[in-house]
DNA sequence: CATGAATGAGCTTTCATTCAT
DNA sequence: CATGAATGAAAGCTCATTCAT
């Protein structure tokens, strides 16, 4: 596993897991082969393994990259000025059709998660960052008057994070769901509960 | 599949589902074998198919059973005067220990249902009744004055659901969270939203 | 792994093993592979293992198997009234042909149980039971005055089993040796071991 | 294959041998991988085949190695004085700590013959080295009145390389064994046989 | 010479399902 | 109804070997 062009060899480990990605948003965590995989990225089952020691290290890894995506997108949401329209729009991508494939892969990381601890810890990570983003958010907040001062930034953090996983769930459960009427609802939740 | 006493072949097919659920708790949907099935409720290969015609067969009815508990403890809840007291404590309960399994069941369910249309289908169905039984819920506060009149029954029967469901996330997400602030903060959510 | 009739189960376990030790016998321990054994015993790879735990217990099972024929071959050539005619004739019956094959499983054997702490124990036991034998022998000899009284039983039978040991390499060392004076002159070697 | 400065490569080629001895002796010949080799000779797979064109090479190369360090030994010993002690130590040599790695090569060597002819005739132009030594020696000893000139030399020879592997093989049937008092024996074995 | 990437057949084992009794 | 035998495809993974650089 030692790598003669370290560059060549991530670039081809990071294909590896696009594709694998793609494998697991179609079939599942569990439902998705090696092969699948290999056939996904055109290689053959013997190479899959000059780049993953195994599948649950590739399942390992892709999980990391679909939550490390997710940490971009709420750093990037949350680099804006206001507090609730930004945690707002968050909501709002995640209902967009782009977004589908990263839903069903949370969700298989949720279900994972539960049973596998590997996994379980990424999400732990994970799921700090994020909160600990929401968390600097909602005290920038605070200073500029906007949110009640009352309230924990990381209960607070965990709570609206809480709300966001809800939100995805719902088009799940609903899917003909009046996506604008439930988004407005959504945002006077969130309104109702940050405002002082 | 022709039964000779209607009474005991359910009785049987109820006993397997209660073992198969036991196993997708532990190993979930795709991770439990229909050999584990067997030996879970001490029949064998050949005999599990006169009562289910394949595993996926397992897999809907298990699905309807865990979904059909749901709603059940749905109804009970509900059945309380205080609506949002009673919508609280679902939540709480849903942190409860004894509903690990339950949680764990529930988001196979979503994860299959994001591959599977029959799993979908099902989910569809229950979160339709539990909505609308939360829904009824709602129009009862709004009689009552409790509740603000200008919100939509059924869209916020959704969103309700929605932050019940994300709150069962919150814990997987964060392990260590404090349950009873967190929980009071949910509370907060729920009323600041509902309360005219 | 339960069997409804547990003596045609023993039956075709028997049938497997016989098949196995052909296969192991033409390949080595660990040259012949699964699908080879399920050719030779006309099995599909899936029923194996309804007889099987997996691949290893097959490897046991053929080693006992092997080494309990071994000590059977023994008990039966020990039953004679004269002791070292008894033993070259051993060493005389390791030289057929038909032998062959049992030798080179014994050898198989000898190698893996350097290397695979289950075959050694197993070797060590057959061992053990052989050697008791060949003591019991040795008694009856000193007994009938035709063994020197001085030499220790069990040590003694040590020895002579290594000596059948060797023997049986003669062979393979020289496939062209002069088998019969090669004999008389092991019958030497034990004669003049033992004589008083 | 062809070699830009012969003495570098041939001293490469033996440090892979080395190499994939101690591989060979840890897992056996066929339970050794290319992989292991490589891992161990500290060169990438590719290089390997550099040196040597297939696995069956390095396995048949080993086994020339083992077999002449083999041969070497008896030389050495066979050059003292005494037939009979001499031979007798090279048992005992056979029986020490250091030899165990050697003896279990020599086994997976026998093993290999049975089936493979390339190591079989390995084997036998090894045997008939090693028992030309020792029927030189026996004939030495006639000479010196010291062994019964009735003996032919090259079976007797044969008969005591027998001897020797035999009881390199008691030590794995019985781990347990006093080792002193079986080499006593043995020495008693051969002498008896030897002496006029 | 040397590297590590790449191959594809093969390995042991498990799976959902069907069959004979 | 119930059993356990039987199936054969597919799983994850390793192997000896070859290729491109």
């Amino acid at each position: 596993m030692r790598k003669l062009d370290p560059i060549k060899h991530e670039g081809k480990r990071q294909e590896i897991i696009a594709a694998a990605m793609r494998c697991f948003i179609r079939d599942g965590f569990r439902g998705a082969s090696t092969s699948d995989i290999c056939a996904e990225s055109r290689i053959s089952p013997g190479n899959l393994y000059h780049y993953f020691e195994s599948k649950e290290a590739i399942l390992k890894t892709a999980g990391e990259v679909a939550l490390a995506a997710a940490a971009f997108r709420f750093r990037r949401i949350l680099e804006g000025p206001d507090v609730i329209s930004a945690l707002i729009s968050e909501i709002e991508q995640a209902k967009s059709r782009i977004e589908r494939g990263g839903r069903l892969l949370l969700l298989d990381i949720f279900a994972e998660s539960g049973r596998n601890p590997a996994i379980a810890q990424i999400l732990h990570e994970a799921s700090r960052t994020i909160i600990g983003l929401i968390a600097e958010f909602v005290r920038r907040g605070q200073a500029q008057g906007k949110v009640n001062k009352d309230l924990d930034p990381d209960v607070t953090a965990s709570v609206l994070l809480g709300i966001a996983d809800g939100a995805r769930l719902m088009s799940m459960r609903e899917p003909k769901l009046d996506t604008a009427k439930s988004l407005e609802y959504l945002k006077l939740v969130v309104i109702r509960f940050l405002t002082p």
